[in-house]
DNA sequence: CATCTGACCTAGT
DNA sequence: AACTAGGCCAGAT
């Protein structure tokens, strides 16, 4: 299966993003994998840079680096900061860094489930 | 047009 | 376990 050219990934990311639960993160890797485009974990963060003025909005916060830095926190806008978003959250940040990254990562395959179920 | 650069990750050594 | 190379592809230089 090839990946999804152009706005089919575009779409495909803030969907599946828009999935992610409050005060639960995923990785960029993650969701190029669970949508068909494993190694392709660069363009979802050029397709979330792309996603600020997105409706409906895009919880683009809740997405990090496989380790759970959050590589992408200079990009977001100075009044809401990606760090204060997942505090906010009850997400734990220190040094840029998620604190027990473990236990508040979201699996993305969950959501093939939940989508398989809903189907039925 | 060629090359470099990213909100990254996996696979191979 | 550390390291490298490669893939991904849109923009910038």
């Amino acid at each position: 299966m090839p990946g999804l050219a152009g706005d089919e990934f575009t779409q495909a990311v803030y969907d599946l993003v828009r999935l992610i639960p409050c005060g639960r993160v995923t990785s960029y890797g993650a969701i190029a994998r669970c949508i068909g485009s494993a190694g392709a974990a660069r363009r979802v963060g050029w397709a979330l840079n792309q996603s600020f003025d997105v409706l409906p909005p895009v919880p683009a916060h809740r997405v990090v680096n496989r380790v759970g830095m959050l590589s992408g926190a200079m990009h977001f806008p100075p009044e809401a900061p990606m760090a204060s978003q997942l505090e906010a959250e009850g997400v734990h940040i220190v040094g840029n860094q998620i604190v027990d990254l473990n236990r508040v990562f979201w699996e993305p395959w969950t959501a093939l489930e939940l989508t398989y179920n809903a189907e039925l």
